[in-house]
DNA sequence: TGCCGTCATTTGTATGATTTATTAAATCCA
DNA sequence: TGGATTTAATAAATCATACAAATGACGGCA
């Protein structure tokens, strides 16, 4: 029970989330998600019964029901006729779901979030890179490339942000695996997180083209070993950028190393 | 438009999905996730408006708006007012999502699909082999050797897969990366092919027995760069496997090299 | 004590009425 | 005639209400 109460009016959206409040029940989808993942309904927890929700949240009870459904196919809720709607464990959430990813990274800048963020795309990325050189066709290639010169021409941090994840995007794309392409929701996260946190300076971001470039001349050039290891290096480049801010230090015994470190790759 | 009609009744379910169809709405979100993903309805194909589709599933409209919200929410489906509701592009389907996965899965075993969770395979696990044996609990641990147990003692093949699933899902968890862990669904849609393609005998399947202890014992001894190259192997077996019995050949020009053969671990 | 039927509570399903959003046609000016 | 504006038609969106089904709790009974 909190301040539950939908927002009859579009707020702020994620990078790369699909539920934009445009309808009603898509607002009561976004304001209970994120009272889920925020922990306002801790795990196990009944939620109240659909006709005190129907009266907090000011809805009808259609609309509780369809948002209800809906948090309940991306794993969050669970419904029994006679016991009521409960909150899943946290293990059952889609957390690859880009809405869930996207409450989950709207509720406090957790590090241990991050670095599990970081975990990931240093698993993904690179080899998505080495897929990318070898079979990317010629208009993937193009759409990398525009989303290059996008983040050389970036005005304001913003726009820097927005490329960068059209060209890690791209990438994902030109792997021609369509099992990869939906992890971009994990690089927008760790893209919003960092630019949530550290509002960095544009000049001070654009320190970051040159490992970028690297990555570009390598699947340009169809070399998928470089592709991997430029990937690695931007990767490891970031990762020492945001342990050098403080960004993954919470107080936690120690931050783990890189798997590609284990790889053999020449760092 | 097709042979669309609910089942009431419950019929087989899948290693992952939450769809059980215990409810009605859940056999309409089944049956046109079947529809949408197997084809029945091409991409940017408008469905028939409500009304029809009422008719055509024989469901009241309430249960069939809920389970279109739900396929919404997956990102198959859009709808608009005064437009109706089509079918979104390929692209933004969230192929992650065991629902998702399962019912491609059921469209025919179709070799590219297959190839592409392999190559997700071969790019995610052994990197989670690795973590796990860096990072793993005593309980964690004991989750894994229970679950290698059960294989060595699988009296068929349907008993092997299960504990099979339940091995990768182990070492998955034991990452302590919530967001490896929502990843099994992959594993489990490539085991199900596995066993839909090939029913083989259970004599047979325990050949593979070898190159799942080898994996236990490294993240046992908590040897990372080991699991990291021992799961290497074990994929590659696999697709050696697969290769042979011709599932992943449909007419294509050359099957992709796994990623791990350029990260320099020797094979 | 342990089993079984009843009952109350909650979600599930169905239906009709009304509202809103969106497109496309129709209309009105310049 | 051309462009902008208004209007109308249509589909989903929302609401309200009624009834059905499932299930856990309670109490009676052997």
């Amino acid at each position: 029970a909190m301040e539950l109460c939908v927002m009859r009016s579009p707020s702020n959206q994620s990078v790369s989330a699909t539920y934009s409040g445009r309808n009603l029940h898509g607002q009561v989808v976004k304001s209970l998600g994120h009272g889920v993942v925020g922990g306002a309904y801790p795990a196990g927890e009944l939620l109240p019964n659909e006709e005190v929700l129907c009266r907090t949240l000011d809805v009808s009870r259609t609309a509780l029901r369809e948002a209800i459904k809906v948090l309940a196919a991306k794993g969050l809720l669970e419904s029994r006729p006679r016991v009521g709607t409960w909150v899943r464990p946290q293990a059952s959430w889609n957390m690859l779901d880009p809405d869930v990813l996207s409450w989950r990274c709207a509720t406090g800048p957790d590090a241990q979030f991050l670095r599990h963020l970081t975990e990931m795309r240093e698993i993904i990325e690179p080899a998505a890179a080495a897929l990318a050189a070898r079979g990317r066709s010629p208009a993937q290639l193009a759409a990398l490339e525009a989303a290059y010169q996008a983040m050389e021409e970036a005005a304001n941090v913003t726009e820097w942000v927005e490329a960068d994840l059209a060209f890690h995007s791209a990438i994902l794309q030109a792997t021609n695996n369509p099992l990869l392409v939906p992890l971009v929701a994990i690089i927008g996260s760790a893209l919003e997180s960092l630019l949530g946190i550290s509002a960095r300076k544009s000049s001070d971001v654009k320190d970051a083209l040159p490992d970028h470039r690297k990555v570009l001349d390598a699947i340009r050039a169809g070399d998928a070993q470089r592709a991997l290891h430029r990937m690695s290096v931007m990767l490891s480049d970031t990762r020492d950028l945001m342990q050098r801010s403080g960004m993954l230090r919470d107080g936690v015994e120690d931050a783990a190393l890189p798997v590609h470190h284990m790889t053999g790759v020449a760092g």
